[in-house]
DNA sequence: ACTTGGCACTCAGAGACGTCGAGTGCCAAG
DNA sequence: CTTGGCACTCGACGTCTCTGAGTGCCAAGT
């Protein structure tokens, strides 16, 4: 049904169309790529193509144009990924290398994959799910007054004021310190509530309001954040292609959390690419495309991080990106 | 020069400028404001407007604009911000008010702000320069290695990870932590240098190297925190507008710290109002407005938000906005 | 059976042209 | 100083034509 040369012909209208962002006629591209045939071949070549619906024409007459069904099978096919340059890579570690903090991290991130793909770049924060305490801090700041520091494994720090309902002296809140280090540390995020549930009757009685209490607000902070953070940049960059859709709809969709998390894409099985082509992805954005990847220190997935863009972008250097980068994020991750 | 009834034409411009974003002729303007005069006369003082710059017309025979300098004299002597509604204050509250830690103050903020303005909002986060120590965590994570954990009157919460050249113990770590309180707490960061330069030498001699180490990064700290963060929301509200000026250029503004920075305004003076009109603004941004305002704890400023937005944006309300919420988000942080 | 050149056809885009009307500036009268 | 009248300007809009890129189809060639 689709033999090598209308294959051939196919990946020429998507490399040429995402590069001159016309149309693409018989002619040119007899021209430019030698496919040895004539425009006339070319033709009929592209006559089944459209009929199968991997390309259509904008209207009688003009050139062809790939539709999201011709870059499904331009991605997944046609197109192969090329190793990062070494200059690339450098470049990569550098500027990831430096830095301090989760923070910085993932600022860091999201403009470097916004700058090399010169596109919109989206990194989900390290999910709170999936980490463990490193841990937990009790600061007395008033004597009814507690500061709740929570520091993950993946360098996440979460941090709540606690109101007590009386005052506490500062020994105790040394213990609860204690004992709540001695039965949390290392404790993944999801067993939390399991393993502190019945901690206020193996302490004094005194101290169990003031211990409930902060358990309480505790177990809260881990639901709250739940609803994961995302971050994103680049949005420049939408300026420079004029979206088929508003690209109002674009910019809404990444102030929603909840859209862009979606977007990014459930949290896949594998690290494995994910590509969503046009009206593949929810909330029919259409004319837009996004190129997602999980990245996360050793095997497990922390998170996900990706770019979206026109779906008339360059897919072979855009998922070059993102899989380098989502790689490198991760080692950083597991390094510090 | 500029009588009464000049100064009751260009008001009107504005208004109708800024409402339907067509040049306003005379004969519309005689006819919605009853200025009591007929569109010959309001032709007269539009003439002697536009002589003085205040206005312009885009193309022979087409209504006026307001310039640059237009509004600036609307919103300097013909306009006055009136205050909130009863049902707005209630949504800032309520809205603020749900805030658990600084992160979401300032995310709340932002968002908040865009939404009252139907604009782009910026927040900048309360400096660390202007804040105080509340508390200094130290935490042994393995023998060779500390949590450094900052925690500002202000809410927010700085911390590092310390490769110490020596292993510790946890005695050691927790004599620190307590001499670090002791002298750090209520210190306002600017003075911690000064305060913690001979601590060394007021330790026992095996202390010192791990001490040394540990303020070194402390110092760190300070000093590249001093950038400031800021966030920004609402830019899907750039595109119901069509710029004179690419909406490109204001993008790239917002993802640049620094320009971010000098656009609110160097720190000013009080908290009061400052608004920068077009060509007012640095970096060339023509046909953007900041309206921006201090906000802080008490009398002190400790940072600035604001918004973005075209020339011809409803300065009024805009500014109203961004007082109210200002004042608010001051009180919120001043409570916690 | 596929490829190729030829040819008629289609149609978006650009330019030329005319019309319309909002808005102006000026002037003379009130 | 204000007002109505009037001639003038010029962008916006619609119509028309022309051009050229690109197509589909067909008959001839390999």
């Amino acid at each position: 049904m689709l033999d090598d040369r209308k294959l051939a012909v196919l990946r020429a209208i998507v490399e040429d169309y995402v590069s001159t962002n016309e149309p693409v006629g018989s002619r040119a591209l007899a021209d430019k790529h030698n496919l040895g045939v004539s425009p006339a071949t070319i033709r009929n070549d592209m006559a089944a193509l459209e009929e199968q619906g991997y390309i259509t024409q904008p209207h009688t007459s003009a050139g062809r144009v790939p539709t999201d069904k011709g870059y499904r099978l331009f991605v997944d096919r046609l197109s192969q990924i090329k190793p990062l340059s070494v200059a690339e890579r450098r470049a990569i570690e550098t500027f990831l290398g430096g830095a301090v903090d989760l923070d910085d991290v993932v600022m860091r991130t999201v403009r470097l994959l916004a700058q090399l793909t010169r596109q919109v770049a989206v990194v989900q924060y390290p999910s709170l799910t999936r980490s463990a305490v490193r841990h937990v801090e009790l600061v007395r700041v008033t004597d009814r007054r507690v500061m709740l520091v929570l520091i993950t494994n993946t360098g996440r720090v979460e941090q709540r004021t606690v109101e007590l309902p009386d005052s506490v002296a500062e020994d105790t809140v040394a213990h609860l310190r204690a004992v709540l280090n001695a039965c949390l540390d290392g404790c993944r995020l999801t067993d939390v509530p399991a393993t502190v549930g019945d901690l206020p009757d193996r302490l004094p009685a005194e101290e169990r309001p003031v211990a409930a209490t902060i358990l309480s607000v505790l177990l809260e902070t881990l639901v709250e954040k739940h609803e994961e953070k995302i971050v994103f940049a680049g949005a420049a960059n939408l300026a420079a292609v004029d979206f088929s859709v508003g690209l109002r709809d674009v910019l809404e969709a990444l102030e929603e959390q909840v859209v862009l998390m979606r977007l990014l894409g459930e949290t896949s099985e594998s690290s494995a690419l994910h590509v969503r082509i046009g009206s593949e992805n929810p909330y029919g954005l259409r004319g837009t495309s996004v190129v997602a990847a999980g990245y996360g220190s050793g095997d497990k997935e922390l998170a996900r991080l990706g770019v979206l863009g026109p779906t008339r972008m360059d897919y072979p250097v855009t998922m070059r990106a993102v899989r380098a980068v989502a790689r490198y994020v991760g080692q950083i991750l597991a390094g510090s």
